[in-house]
RNA sequence: GAGCCUGUAGCUCAGUGGUAGAGCAUUCGACUUUUAAUCGAAUGGCCGUGGGUUCGACCCCCACCGGGCUCACCA
């Protein structure tokens, strides 16, 4: 990496150069990604987002270094059960696990051992869906194994010292019992948060009192005994495992401060940290699960394909966004100028598609065709099976099919669905008038009848003469203004296709019918 | 109260020190037995305001104004 590109380094390699610098400090020579996942969830856009993101900056890091790395993505599954959740079933049986640890509530789908583990082995799927590269881990495995346990010990031995960090950004209540570790209660079972009376690091434990029983404890903070508390539990994390890079939302900036001074208190260097904006809704809103605003990843990957979504997470992540369908055509079509633009470059490292395609753009990868372009094409042919498609387009690209432009058959796809679910519907259809309604219905006749008898080398252009036959008979003057009810009254549009070669990829057949929901649909309104 | 983002063409936004950009919209033109995707061109900017640094600032620094978000219970 030369000096002269130093300054206009994407930003994946601008991480990748703090994340170096942070090894060469400490004479590490590998490094750890980390992304973590709450309990609350199921895996979302914003999960996408961050393994995305993360992934990236690895792969920079590997380009700029050639150092070994890992991406560890970290559940959170020892967490406790605070509220049941809207979307599960059994909410039930659930009542009687709440404030117990994930992996010790049963699975309300009854698919899993535990609902720690259901939630695990959706987002595995999930992220396996798209293909990243990462080593999945288990808080509890990582608890109850004792990988955790030194950390536990020197955590404890740091007690009063993390208190003193937490303190002052705690609420009265919450000040006067807070604790960074939550023993497990050994009877049953719930995470507790309660004062600890006193913290015993000759012993590895801690004394406390259950406040229901009045019985005092003796608890060991080790072999999963007892977990800590949420910022305590990743200072801990990044203590144990030397995290390098973690990045995380603006939400988390307060924690990622917390947690970084209690590193710092246990003695070690905390990763480096990214902080990225939030995505929005279409109001600006923060987009949340619980309220189910925005766009999920199952919306988008209905619109466009994976590499815009990609795209969308790749640009600007510290600048704030909002989410919503109306920015699927831009960032797929950012996408397809990024891979022309990727194959064109001198240095390909500052261009999203290399990041996206990991540094290796397969040679099918982009479209001649843009999608917007694409969107328009087929709101005007009316667009709803791939082959009407690609008959217009073969008209350009004679060779076009789903085998010589793969990328270009799935965009077509995507193409019909976002005009059907966000273009189609707020087409404007006029009512034809009286004359018009004649013409129409002549039309509808003759196509029925058929065409053979018009002069014309393809039925394309039979029907062409055709229906410019019927505007004749009818005497529309100007000519004009058939065709613009044929384009108004049917398909909802102020202009519109060649019509011949419209009703020969549509279909004769469809076509009447589309005539005669026209005619009826004013029938009903009058 | 603390913090983060943001202000650039009518709209949505790119643009990290060297002559202000794209898409859409608008207008005109080309192509087509009438009509489309398309293609070509034009129009359109005190880059929020005021200071500072610099040979040079949309860009860096400071202040102010406007727009918005997040956190202050849990994770």
């Amino acid at each position: 990496m030369s000096e002269q590109t130093s300054n206009q380094l994407s930003w994946p390699f601008r991480e990748a150069e703090r994340v170096a610098a942070r090894l060469k400090e400490k004479g590490k020579t590998s490094a750890l990604f980390e992304t973590g996942y709450g309990p609350s969830g199921l895996p979302h856009i914003g999960t996408f987002g961050e393994v995305a993101r993360t992934s990236w900056v690895r792969r920079a890091f590997t380009e700029m270094t050639g150092l070994p790395s890992r991406l560890l993505a970290f559940s959170d599954d020892m967490d406790a059960l605070r509220k049941i959740p809207d979307n599960v079933p059994n909410k039930d049986m659930l009542k009687a696990f709440l404030g117990k640890p994930l992996t010790q509530v049963p699975d309300p789908f009854g698919t899993h051992d535990s609902f720690g583990a259901h939630n695990n082995a959706r987002l595995r799927a999930f992220l396996d869906s798209f293909g990243f590269e990462y080593e999945f881990a288990s808080s509890s495995d990582y608890y109850l194994s004792g990988k955790f346990d030194d950390a536990l010990l020197h955590v404890l031995a740091n007690h009063d010292q993390i208190i003193e960090i937490i303190r002052p950004t705690l609420g009265p209540e919450r000040r006067a019992t807070y604790s960074p570790i939550l023993p497990i209660h050994p009877r049953t079972g719930i995470v507790m948060q309660v004062p600890i009376e006193r913290a015993d690091v000759a012993t590895g434990s801690v004394i406390w009192v259950d406040p229901d029983s009045g019985t005092r404890f003796e608890t060991a903070v080790t072999g999963g005994a007892a977990k800590l508390q949420w910022k305590a539990d990743w200072a801990m994390r990044w203590y144990a495992l030397d995290v390098d890079y973690e990045m995380s939302g603006k939400d988390l900036i307060d924690s990622v401060k917390l947690s970084s001074a209690i590193v710092r208190a246990l003695g070690a260097e905390p990763p480096v940290c990214l902080t990225y904006e939030l995505f929005l809704d279409e109001n600006g809103q923060k987009i949340s699960k619980s309220k189910g605003n925005g766009l999920s990843v199952e919306q988008w990957l209905t619109y466009a394909p994976p590499e815009s979504l990609a795209q969308f997470m790749f640009h600007a992540p510290q600048r704030a966004k909002k989410l919503f369908f109306d920015v699927i055509p831009r960032a797929a079509d950012d996408y397809i100028n990024g891979v022309v633009g990727a194959r064109e470059a001198t240095d390909p490292h500052a261009n999203p598609a290399w990041h996206i395609h990991g540094g290796n753009i397969p040679v099918d990868a982009g479209s001649p065709i843009g999608f917007t372009m694409l969107l328009n094409l087929a709101s005007v042919i009316n667009a709803d099976s791939p082959e009407m498609l690609w008959g217009f387009i073969r008209a350009y690209l004679p060779n076009a099919n789903a085998q010589t432009y793969p990328f270009l058959g799935q965009l077509i796809q995507y193409a019909i669905a976002y005009n059907r679910d966000f273009i189609a519907p707020n087409k404007i259809f006029r009512d034809a008038t009286a004359l018009e309604r004649v013409g129409l219905q002549d039309l509808a006749a003759r196509l029925a009848a058929g065409f053979a008898d018009y002069p014309g080398e393809t039925p394309a252009e039979q029907i062409q003469n055709m229906v410019y036959a019927v505007g004749k008979a009818h005497q529309f003057a100007p000519l004009k203004a058939w065709f613009d009810c044929l384009y108004q009254v049917l398909l909802g549009q102020m202009e519109g296709p060649r019509f011949g070669g419209f009703v020969a990829l549509y279909g004769v057949e469809r076509t009447i019918s589309l005539i005669e929901t026209a005619l009826a649909r004013e029938t009903q309104a009058a």
